[in-house]
Parts: C-alpha cells; structure tokens; sequence
DNA sequence: ATACTTGCAAATGATTTGCCAGTGT
DNA sequence: ACACTGGCAAATCATTTGCAAGTAT
C-alpha cells in the first residue's frame, strides 16, 4: 500500500487529509526501517519539514486504526512505527547490538507453525518481533 | 536458585545482604509470575511490607546484574520481574487478554533451531517472550 | 459552516538520579 | 569506621490529553 492509496483509506474512514497526516506517511514510507515517533517530528534528520510530537502520535494512532500503519516494539527502546505492508515480521532484532535482521517468511511461518501445534497459542512476530542474538554477536560472545 | 542461595550470590559479588533486598527476592519468589516493580513496592498487595519504589528498581537493577532476576516485556504494560530459575521462556504471551500461556521449553527449542539454521539468528525467548493470540482470542476473532 | 485537526502546554506513567542520612560487614 | 544502601524529592523519557485556534470537506 503506498502513501497514496493509504490516502485513500483514510478518506474512505471519513477521516482528513491533512498535511500533518501526509507527512507522517511520507516519512514513514521514506524512511527504510521502522522509525520512532521522535524522528518522524523531526522531519527524520532534516529530510522532512518537522512537524509537532502530539500531533505525530495522534496521527500514528489514527493511521494505526485505520491498519495502514503499525508500530513494533524493538528492545527498550521507543516504540517504532512503519508502513503496515513493510512487513516488520520479516525481521528480527538483535538484542546486544540492535541490528534487525531480514528473515525469509517461511522461516517464521516453520517456527509459528510448531507452537501452534503444540499450544494452540497463535503467535506473531510483527507486534512484538522475535529478540535474541545475531550471528556476529551470538559468536562474539557465548 | 532460592531466595537464599541468590543471598549467597550478593555476598560472592561483595554487595550487601539487605532488608529491603531480601525483601525484593522474597516478594519475586512468592509471586507466581512474573511481577511489576509497582507490585514488589507495595508489598505485592499486603502479603510484604511496602518498600520505596525507586529503591526497589535500583535493587531489581543490582539482581539482574548477578544474574539472580531477569525482567520480560509483556506487550505495552510495565516491565516484569522474575527469579532467573522461573524460566519466563517457557511462556508466551496473548497480546488480546494478558493471559500467559506455558508451553513445554521443546516446542520453543524447535523454533528456535528452525531460525538458526535459516539465518544464523539465535531467538531467545525469555527477555522478550513470544507474543501473539492465546488459542481462545484467535479463536473468538480472526 | 462544521466537524475534524493542529500546536502548545500541562499531565501521566515508568524508570532513573541526586543527595544525605542510615546500616551491613 | 566506611563504603554500600535506603528513602525522599526532583528529573527524565515516552506518550497522552486539554483546549483554543486552524483547516479540510
């Protein structure tokens, strides 16, 4: 879904269009990674005209809503927000060194799979993203 | 590790045994699951006399630096804190009800192993555990 | 014209820190 | 005795909320 058609869904919720709002689509579009709430007021660095904080939380939670963004918590750091189809289930975070790493679909999909079979428990890895080490850092330390 | 043996841990370290330390390990160990700092502060509701809550972090803090506490993120609430033994692995939990759900520590080590061999990733599981829909929530919605 | 939105300030919840008096060893 | 600790107040971080003024529709 790109910054326009979640334009379109937003109208479609009869909700505005507003410049604040399309700012925060597009940094969040331009911006490769999940970013904080933080970096999206500041116009990421520069790249973008900086817009005010509340409004920035206000418009993510609305955006949230209407399920064209999503937000995923990485370690103890501030919550992250990104486009809801920049699959953050496709990563997984690296608790030492805070790297995300890629990860094929399936692979998740294996590992969901034999929990829901054993448990009935039905987890998800975009919410809340699986933690643990990366390679450099499982190697470097024990 | 007992409450006691973690005491042993603190003189080992040259860190001092205290009332309000031991009070903190003994609230941890009488709590079933995983608790809030706000919870070992107020005495987990009358079963302890109530500590300061900042020195009950400052106390979490120094237990999980021996090793003897670990502290989970469950989902968008406050921090947990648990007894290092009470392997907060072997749970997962339900983004929709709060619930915590065991499952045998096997089912996770399969999915651990199945994103390991993928990416070289090594999951864990118990600073931040599995998150997603207990079999009831997925059930009742989608 | 009329709600929905914004910006700014102040409030909240979780956690941390400064400081000095108190206490384990 | 002496350094490690505890309690209390104030500070910090992330996020939320109240409200009057601004704007998309």
């Amino acid at each position: 879904m790109s910054a326009l058609a979640a334009e379109r869904v937003l109208r479609r919720n009869g909700l505005r269009v507003s410049t604040a709002r399309r700012l925060v689509l597009e940094a969040l579009h331009a911006a490769g990674e999940p970013v904080s709430a933080e970096q999206i007021a500041g116009g990421l660095g520069g790249r973008f005209p900086r817009s005010d904080l509340a409004s920035v939380y206000r418009n993510l939670d609305t955006l949230q809503r209407v399920g064209v963004v999503r937000h995923v918590h990485l370690g103890h750091t501030a919550g992250r927000y990104a486009p809801a189809e920049k699959a953050p289930s496709d990563y997984v975070v690296c608790e030492d060194c805070g790297t995300l790493t890629a990860v094929a679909a399936g692979t998740l999909d294996a590992a969901r799979d034999a929990v829901r079979a054993a448990t009935g428990f039905v987890p998800s890895f975009s919410h809340v993203p699986l933690t643990g080490r990366c390679a450099e850092c499982a190697a470097a330390e024990g």
